[in-house]
DNA sequence: GTCTATATTCCGATAGAC
DNA sequence: GTCTATCGGAATATAGAC
């Protein structure tokens, strides 16, 4: 582990944030140094590249929300499942790391995964092999619609929960900023989720299944 | 009109594919120029710094995306409206953006539009402007929704439809490759804006209606 | 493990010829 | 309207002292 005090942990922070705000392509090593009060030299001795470095920022916060995403899908085997419940069994762990000082990093994910190039590969694993278990309970509640229907829409989510939570503040501004707390962004995000999940209207099928234990 | 053909014509084109592919912050003005088999001084001459540049390139498209939407929304005006058709109405004029060599200005939009800041300020603009009849027209089919989260999805629509038809490719990958025509994509994707629409199962209203003519 | 110093390349921007 | 040449500064990366 890393301790946020050390260079390499400040090194870090300081990434997440820049490449977070301005794009990983806009951020220089050398701002990234003067953020973290070091100098030229430290990042390449600790991480050798730029790349590394966005590969360590990634990973840096991606266990966190793996063994979230695990401990809700424990809970979830064997009860009773609706997309109501799965939409925020899928939405809370990045609520849950955006609480604990990620915004930076989930909104530098979302941006990855809109740009669609490589760099986001060592968390596109991560979150694509997580996936698997979620299309697998989605699935259940949903015995009429294809598997690739059911993948297509995780990823949607996926994309739209870290758009929306990787920048509350700028979704308060698209919005007018009048009355929008964090907790009503997660809410409206959540419903939308469920709306991504359920699908049309006339598509849906009875959205309630128990697993056969 | 700028034709394709000239320098000023050469260097949108190149500009638009190239921050697409790599953001706007990791090209260079020099990239840009090689691409477009000019010189260093050109794009100084035609736009007079990069951030112009990029105003041109967005608008470069925006006429014509907001061209197709007014006359869906004629179409639209007095006859009876479903979530479905919405959507289909909501999704189509990027989808016809796409067909006519779009692609990389969708990614570059969507680009901009996850990363929150002001670079995007032309396209948000006339975007939200429309946006707003759309509202009117999703209001209508939604009685018992309060207005800002209609507002909410459709902000959310919007980023998903340019997220997935910006890179269709990546879409596919993502997905595994297999079987995924772009018509497929946009027919699933029509769908998931359907399912956003609509909201969750639970909370819909009747549908459809009829406007008060 | 952290620093200074430096080698080398590339950047945005402009001046001035044509 | 398009070119070459070039300025001043900043970039990545490395070498070597401590």
């Amino acid at each position: 582990m890393v301790t946020v005090d050390s260079t390499e942990g400040r090194l870090i922070g300081a990434a997440e944030r820049l490449f977070a705000e301005h794009g990983v392509g806009a951020v220089s090593l050398r701002a990234i140094m003067q953020a973290a009060g070091t100098n030229v030299a430290a990042v390449h001795y600790h991480f050798g590249s730029k790349q590394a470095l966005l590969d360590a920022v990634l990973r840096a916060r991606i266990d966190q929300v793996a063994r979230e995403r695990e401990a809700l899908l424990r809970e979830l085997s064997g009860a009773e499942v609706t997309v109501e419940v799965l939409a925020e069994a899928y939405v809370r762990p990045l609520v849950t790391v955006l609480g604990s000082g990620g915004e930076f990093w989930i909104r530098l994910v979302g941006r990855l995964l809109a740009a669609g190039d490589g760099e986001l590969a060592p968390v596109a694993e991560s979150f694509l092999e997580r996936n698997a278990a979620f299309l697998e309970l989605l699935g259940r509640g949903n015995p009429g619609i294809e598997t690739r229907t059911l993948h297509f829409r995780l990823i949607q989510a996926m994309r739209l929960t870290l758009n929306v939570l990787g920048d509350i503040g700028h979704t308060r501004r698209l919005l007018g900023e009048h009355g929008w707390s964090t907790e009503d962004v997660v809410e409206q995000l959540t419903e939308v989720v469920t709306g991504i999940f359920a699908g049309p209207p006339g598509q849906r099928q009875p959205r309630r299944t128990r697993n056969g234990n």
